[in-house]
RNA sequence: UCCUCCUUAGCUCAGUUGGUUAGAGCAUCUGACUGUUAAUCAGAGGGUCGCUAGUUCAAGUCUAGCAGGGGGAGCCA
């Protein structure tokens, strides 16, 4: 009976309760025996007494646990360098020391696992993010990845609960299509079949219909096709998934694999969309502001002094909406020379965005009614015959973060189109079919992930917005 | 894909008109120090100057090719 007692009683103690860094920086219950578990960002001290921060990824700050040197075996202490993994158990109180309000004064520590001082990338001090680019299986433990990936948490839970609170539903779309008509940009191949001698046609062209889906198929570069199916069902639908481009863009706002947030809406007409936009990218960012002050502020003073603000004044502005034709007119009378000309008809390039959003309106712009001939195939055709409803949101330092329109809902004005701009109808009956059954003005539009992720974190590249980034070249890790 | 820049110690970077033994800070190791805040102080170890070829009496430095990376552009989200 003796024993017994004895072993639960050590089972206790080896079960307490593990508490988070966050948490424990918060409390006020002091004098109480804690455990934390983390990896250890630095260890200073004398031969009497050393400071341990301990970082646990739940919050962008370090607890400092305080090691009495003569109580804890030295060579044990030895082990405890940047980047090991350990636990602590001790007090907690509040700290005795400046720069601090609370810390543990450890009565045990135990080091799960060491990391070798000489070899071990990660210091305390001056790593070039490039640098991080090549060790990103590490960099999750630095304090501006930790904080951009709170961040993007925040961000893509943010969205879920947007949607969710009002009425949206979440579509899953396919990530593998048989569909080439999608016309965003290069595609994946998904294949089975063996890429030394493919099954081959009686004319000598690879023979699809012996692949795995009986028919040559890609990763999908957009959801929004099967999205206008769910929003024709269920009026209020988004999709957020990964998407894949196989353009060879090496940019640094551009990524092989990236999330994309497609909601798609019956009834909206294109001011509706506009609307939505608008105080969707301003929910957005102002839940970040207010879930995600330390790690904000933490990369405002390291990266980009004006973050904070430029956030702020991002969710209190109007947007400037103007058509394509304006914003032609503007750009002529700016007296800029550009390097690309502006005239009517053209693409708008970086430059002239950049102008109109940075210098002329100097907030968020809305961009409608493009001219046709720019513009995909599913656009709402205005009566000009000219333009067509699109819309883009244009945002300081990254260009596009929203692209979208109102859908071309009448099934005559739909297909002649996709015969004059060559878009297979027989591939894309099932599309044409909401307009034959049942068709209803519709709206939505595509907003990049991580290019909202590199607006809210002001990062300057979208590689450090995303743990594990694909581009041309590259698929490490 | 095009234009342009970069590559020197584990990391961040200096290195003059080509010239003897390539330097600093941080990190590491040794020692000192009773509460540190990127701790401090003293000392030590650490380099195929991205790779290959060339020019030259002599190349970290000049030239070419290759590799890796950055920035700008296009494509777009």
């Amino acid at each position: 009976m003796h024993r017994l007692k004895i072993s639960i009683l050590i089972i206790r103690t080896n079960k307490m309760k593990n508490s988070k860094v966050a948490e424990l920086l918060k409390s006020t219950e002091f004098d109480r025996i804690v455990n934390v578990k983390g990896w250890v960002r630095t260890k200073r001290g004398n031969n009497k007494v050393a400071f341990i921060a301990l970082n646990d990824g739940s919050v962008i700050h370090n607890i400092q646990v305080v090691v009495d040197v003569a109580a804890f075996d030295e060579e044990m202490l030895k082990l405890i360098t940047t980047g090991a993994g350990i636990s602590a158990t001790g007090k907690l109180v509040q700290s005795l020391g400046q720069g601090q309000s609370v810390e543990i004064q450890a009565t045990e520590i135990e080091v799960y696992g060491t990391a070798d001082a000489n070899t071990y990338p990660l210091q305390k001090k001056g790593h070039s993010l490039e640098f991080l680019r090549e060790i990103a299986h590490l960099r999750p433990r630095t304090n501006t990845f930790g904080a951009v990936l709170r961040i993007r948490h925040s961000l893509a839970f943010a969205i879920h609960k947007y949607f969710n609170d009002r009425g949206f539903y979440y579509l899953h779309t396919p990530i593998v299509t048989g569909s080439d008509a999608e016309g965003a940009g290069a595609m994946f191949r998904v294949t089975t079949l063996d890429a030394l001698k493919p099954p081959l046609t009686e004319t000598g062209e690879v023979n699809f219909k012996e692949d795995f889906f009986g028919k040559a198929t890609n990763l999908t570069v957009s959801g929004q096709l099967e999205g206008e199916l769910g929003a024709t069902a269920l009026s209020l639908i988004y999709t957020f998934g990964p998407t894949f481009r196989a353009e060879n863009s090496n940019t640094p706002r551009h990524l092989a694999e990236f999330w994309m947030i497609e909601p798609e809406m019956a009834f909206y007409d294109i001011t509706d969309n506009m609307d939505l936009a608008e105080d969707f990218l301003k929910y957005l960012v102002n839940y970040a502001i207010e879930h995600n002050a330390d790690d904000l502020e933490f990369l405002n003073n390291m990266y980009d002094k004006e973050l904070v603000a430029r956030l702020r004044s991002i969710t209190e502005t109007k947007y400037e909406r103007l058509d394509y034709t304006e914003a032609i007119e503007i750009l002529t009378k700016s007296g800029k020379t550009f390097e690309f000309p502006v005239f009517w008809g053209v693409d708008l390039q970086s430059e002239h965005e950049r102008y109109l959003v940075e210098q002329h309106f100097k907030k968020p712009v809305i961009l409608t009614n493009y001219p046709r001939d720019i513009k995909a195939f599913y656009m709402k055709q205005n009566d000009d015959g000219k333009t067509v409803r699109a819309m883009d949101v244009l945002f300081p330092n990254i260009g596009e973060i929203i692209g979208g329109s109102q859908r071309e809902e009448v099934y005559e004005k739909l297909v002649s189109r996709m015969r004059e701009m060559h878009i297979p109808e027989k591939e894309m009956w099932w599309y044409l079919e909401t307009r034959q059954y049942g068709t209803v003005p519709h709206s939505g539009f595509g907003l990049g992930f991580e290019r909202l992720v590199l607006f809210v974190t002001g990062m300057k590249n979208i590689r450090d917005v995303i743990p594990f980034p694909r581009t041309p070249q590259n698929a490490e890790f």
